[in-house]
DNA sequence: ATGTCCACCTGCTGGC
DNA sequence: TGCCAGCAGGTGGACA
């Protein structure tokens, strides 16, 4: 479910929850996600004031005062509810702070994850050490992806979501960028002229921030911090929109399979 | 090194 | 109604 913005939605909520908080009691009812949860990860949060929640691509960081982060991976299906009246099959873990307030981490595939790490090696930690640059960040930009993409003999669709590239992109805003920056998703990245790559830097960045405004805004009913989908949906211009017709051309949307996914495109407008 | 593919897991949809 | 194939927003690791 969750690419950078839904992550990004997702820190938002947990850190009106959170942030200033101390951690009363956390509960784990299953530790076998995509890798176990440590045995100590109860005890290094319990008791714990939550100092801030900030994001790497798609993990959301909960940093607490005892120089630990506990990393979030929301996979594919990860959810967080707030607060939630009944109890869900999946629900893996419960975090509970000192106003009350719950927050229930559940994912049904399990290819999440949760993990806690000392503040100091985070950056270190095998699975934040080899991500790119943050596209929303001030060191990602056109030439940057130029460099990024140099020699590259992939698609330009699977390059962008290697996060290695660039950190944070998945399916759905590969193909957006895409489309947006009117490239077709087979392309040889490394053989994208400049100025092509320029433009999807731009659409990469104009995207993700356009998805994080829509997503934002259904945080404000304090419904969801939740992860779901968000009005962004609404906006695809091509992704699961396989059949209709393109926004700019009036041409069919097409869907094609670039390793084992989905890709979505109008071969029209996307040379 | 780089690129491609599989595996991990559950739930849902559409066709028969 | 049931069953089955195919699909789903991710990604580390095995392999060529």
């Amino acid at each position: 479910m969750p690419e950078l913005p839904e992550v990004e939605t997702v820190r938002r909520g947990i850190a009106r929850v959170l942030e200033g908080k101390r951690i009363v009691r956390v509960t784990v009812h299953r530790r076998d996600l995509r890798w176990p949860i440590p045995a100590d990860f109860e005890a290094r949060l319990t008791g714990a004031t939550v100092t801030a929640v900030s994001r790497r691509a798609k993990y959301a960081l909960i940093h607490i005062d005892r120089h630990d982060v506990a990393l979030v991976h929301l996979g594919m299906s990860g959810r967080i509810r707030l607060d939630p009246e009944s109890p869900e099959t999946h629900d893996h873990v419960e975090f509970v702070v000192d106003d009350g307030h719950r927050l229930v981490f559940n994912d049904a595939r399990r290819f999440g994850s949760l993990d806690i790490t000392q503040e100091a090696n985070l950056m270190h930690h095998p699975l934040l050490r080899r991500l790119g640059p943050e596209p929303l960040g001030n060191d990602f930009n056109g030439p940057v992806l130029e460099e990024m993409l140099k020699g590259r003999r992939s698609s330009i669709k699977a390059a962008l979501l290697d996060q290695q590239v660039v950190a944070g992109l998945g399916n759905i805003y590969v193909c957006e960028a895409l489309f947006l920056a009117r490239i077709h998703p087979s392309r040889i990245a490394g053989d994208i002229k400049s100025k092509s790559v320029h433009a999807l830097a731009q659409a990469i960045r104009d995207v993700l921030a356009r998805a994080i405004e829509v997503g934002g805004s259904t945080l404000r009913d304090y419904v969801q911090v939740d992860g779901e989908l968000g009005y962004f949906q609404h906006e695809w211009r091509v992704y699961g929109r396989e059949g209709e017709a393109c926004r700019i051309c009036s041409g069919g949307i097409s869907r094609i399979v670039q390793s084992n996914r989905s890709t979505f495109l109008c071969a029209t407008c996307q040379k």
